[in-house]
DNA sequence: CTAAATCCTAGTTAATCTATAGAATTTACA
DNA sequence: TGTAAATTCTATAGATTAACTAGGATTTAG
């Protein structure tokens, strides 16, 4: 399941995607257009500038203004901002890698090998929708 | 990401599957052979009793058994009793729907139909793993 | 009757998620 | 140069959940 954090997000970017070009979006607009508790929205967008996927113009008229191109944003990229790896045990991570605490003598768990091939399928599917492929809808 | 819940139910039930027909594994022994919690695995033997995966003898000599082919009990059936639904959010899960609480005027969010896709990508993979196909390893 | 097992309910601890509060900083412009 | 309006930063509150743990009730074999 996403977090609250991570559907905000993708809600956030959708609505930054949909505006004209070289407009710049306050966080009390985007909060109200897309439904998001402002201030829960001002961190969420300090992390996705913090992930380079937006820019800030601050002080008066400042504001929030995409920065990578809405085809290159996957909801991979989100899940693994906000929520971290995509697969379904550390051991089977490609970007959040632990070995299992639990797993003794065998150097593989028993899980991994079928863990991994769910990541490959899930990642590539993941990597499949962008807010592009949102917008359009 | 799984619950340590289910991690601990797929590697019981993968322990069940490796003993020999008629066998009947007592919980300590499922505990100890995949390095489980005692206490916590009782819980979870339970559940998968309530979730028609195992069945068990009580009293003196008793234990628990696989009662469905391991050819038959998938990933996407344990991730479902433990950890709920398999799709990111629930406006777009099969057997957890919830409409999302944000989405005020359009019927459908702007997520939704994305996290389809994902979901039965995800969906069918999951069912493609299996006890049987992770013990043969 | 007793030992050994499952079954059941509750509680505990720690972490995490979801937000809120409030002040510091930056900037446009009158 | 002052002020309004925005981002930025840090802390924290409150609720929920996860991961166990405890202890006793129940069942059964011998």
């Amino acid at each position: 399941m996403l977090s609250h954090k991570a559907k905000y997000a993708l809600k956030a970017l959708l609505y930054l995607a949909e505006q004209d070009e070289n407009h710049i979006s306050k966080t009390i607009e985007i909060a109200d257009g897309a439904n998001i508790p402002k201030k829960f929205l001002e961190q969420i967008l300090l992390d996705l500038k913090r992930g380079r996927f937006v820019s800030s113009k601050q002080g008066k008229f400042g504001g929030y203004y995409l920065i990578k191109s809405k085809n290159d944003i996957t909801l991979a990229e989100i899940h693994r901002l906000f929520d971290g790896a995509i697969a379904l045990l550390p051991c089977a991570s490609l970007n959040f890698y632990e070995p299992c605490a639990d797993c003794k003598t065998e150097s593989e768990c028993s899980l991994r090998h079928g863990l991994m091939i769910i990541r490959d399928e899930t990642l590539r599917a993941m990597q499949g929708i962008t807010i592009a492929s949102l917008v359009k809808k």
